[in-house]
DNA sequence: CTGAAAGCGCTTACAG
DNA sequence: CTGAAAGCGCTTACAG
């Protein structure tokens, strides 16, 4: 049998109100004899009391649990930063509640309603649809603050943390530019996306800063998968005006364009030199070794995590919105025309 | 105000135990009038009634929530199975209380107690430590079931799911003796892990049955990090009877190896063939591409989830310890040697 | 210094 | 067919 402030109470012939006090550290506060003291915590101790703490919850309406829903928590990308979320709960004595939506807005609706139904603290959520309003429209009655992490919505008053996706691609163009590139192609992610925009405004202005006039027909791609990069990269090498470089906003597009280069065997980098969106473990060993955008989405997680504490503790924060710098790591698959 | 039973049953004139019995669908067993069953539904429809769930959940000893901890979620091989858990789960009506022991024995001890704390129905733990009594300890009094899964202990009655690997290395090193190879090498992960032992086994029991003599040289290593399998590999090198061939226990060691090869400018596959446990998805992209010895961490996860779910409803299961098959992705790496 | 009581939101055995 | 009551395990304002 379990230990309880009741069964406590019993045994010890105190009222279970003063175990609850000394147990929670309230002893001084409330006068406590050192005596009782002793016996509950010493008691406490030996029957290896734990506190009930959905009885906690219950009472305190208050669960000391956030939500997090990702669309695809197999994706280093989201694990990564759902790790980073953790540990920074844990840190602070949050749990989390993870449901994966697996980008589909069906289940994002049901692990919504799910979490609000546990009552959760807050919610931080990567969101897979586009429309503010289908939003504010949910969370309007919850009652419950909610941050979006890396994807946000225009539309909607909702604080989010995200990398700095426009001087990120920006960034990137210019370091292609300083190598002596000047015909890029671009394959986007979603193009619904705001992150997806930032990305290609950032494309855009660096192509102008440097004087470049913009090839409409080098900008080309609508998701963040494989086939899109693959089937992107094919359709960029019939231009009559090929790309001398690409830029992938993904992982993912990048194996794709990976895929078409290894079937048309080109020769990369000299072919075409590759920079890519979204840093992973085996950029050093592929041919060549990828030059990437890493999007520091650890810190982009604990930022996460300390934006919806804030907002638990207590609601006020004005514009908290927070934009990560990306970083180019440097390898081996960009072509020095130089 | 969020509507409670409590509040719909004032509205309503009617008492809380009726709504609870019209909303939880027990109107017929308890011979509710037609009308009132009407009226309750449609109000609590229109007030958007949500049960709470923490409230239910304390006074049914039962939170519909189960517990799931990590050695590191970041790491794509246990992302994958946290998918297909949150999956089964979800379907069952089941939410996932995720914990990131960061392979470190004390945040382990603490997510048990935070589980435990929380009232989950169940815990899935991929375990740190090694010793079977030291958790017979921890869950002894904890009276909730647990399952391991990926890696399991001796010296303690828990049922695990996990990769049969004995076999995936006996498999392995048979693929290679096949292609020629008969100076292996092993490098291997922590030794005191179950897995590892079996692993072990099944390479030599695999060499034995082929009439291979074991060289002891060949087989070292202790840890599933790059850094061991750059350090091991380097050593493996300098052999005076060189292995042709190389099987790595996990996606990192490979990538120290990997590493190491790169240094020392080796020509793969030809100066030396490598097959790796874990599969990665740029594995085709990697030069040579990588054979890898995939384990199916997605049925893994789902297993998983029915082992613990089995247990939540009745204890009884005799010996529901189960084994996945792996198998084989043939790619570059391995140099046929006939 | 400590206890009795009420309440968090639910469910269910007991009555009628 | 439906209500009143007790209880899940906790906390805290109110008394004394």
């Amino acid at each position: 049998m379990k230990a309880s402030l009741k069964s406590i109470a019993k045994d010890l012939n105190i009222s279970p109100g003063t175990i609850s006090r000394v147990l929670n550290g309230k002893a001084k506060e409330y006068r406590i004899s050192e005596a009782t003291v002793k016996r509950v915590k010493a008691y406490a101790q030996k029957v290896g009391y734990t506190p009930n703490l959905v009885a906690k919850s219950l009472q305190a309406s208050k669960s000391f649990t956030i939500g997090l829903i990702l669309p695809d928590i197999s994706n280093p990308f989201f694990s990564t930063m759902a790790k980073h979320i953790e540990q920074q709960a844990s840190a602070m004595h949050y749990s989390i509640l993870l449901m994966d939506s697996d980008e589909q807005l069906e289940k994002e609706t049901k692990a919504l309603q799910q979490l609000y139904s546990r009552k959760v603290d807050g919610i931080i959520l990567c969101p897979v649809g586009f429309e503010g309003s289908h939003y504010k429209e949910q969370f309007k009655d919850m009652g419950i603050p909610v941050v979006f992490v890396d994807r946000y919505l225009k539309g909607i008053d909702v604080p989010f943390v995200s990398s700095n996706n426009y001087k990120g691609a920006y960034d990137a163009v210019e370091f292609l530019i300083q190598k002596g590139h000047k015909t890029i192609g671009l394959i986007q992610g979603d193009q619904k996306l705001l992150t997806v925009n930032e990305r290609e405004k950032g494309f855009k202005e660096a192509l102008q800063d440097y004087n470049i006039s913009f090839n409409a027909n080098l900008l080309l791609g609508n998701g963040f998968n494989e086939e899109n990069g693959y089937v992107s990269m094919l359709q960029l090498l019939k231009e009559k005006n090929k790309p001398t470089a690409i830029l992938c906003m993904s992982n993912q597009i990048c194996m794709g364009v990976l895929k078409a280069a290894k079937e048309l065997q080109l020769n990369l980098p000299q072919d075409l030199s590759i920079i890519s969106f979204d840093e992973n473990p085996y950029a050093e060993y592929i041919t060549p070794s990828l030059t990437t955008i890493k999007q520091h989405n650890d810190k982009m997680g604990a930022k996460a995590f300390n934006l919806i504490y804030d907002l638990i503790q207590d609601q006020k924060s004005e514009d908290p919105s927070f934009l990560i710098d990306t970083e180019i790591i440097e390898r081996g698959s960009i072509f020095d025309l130089l």
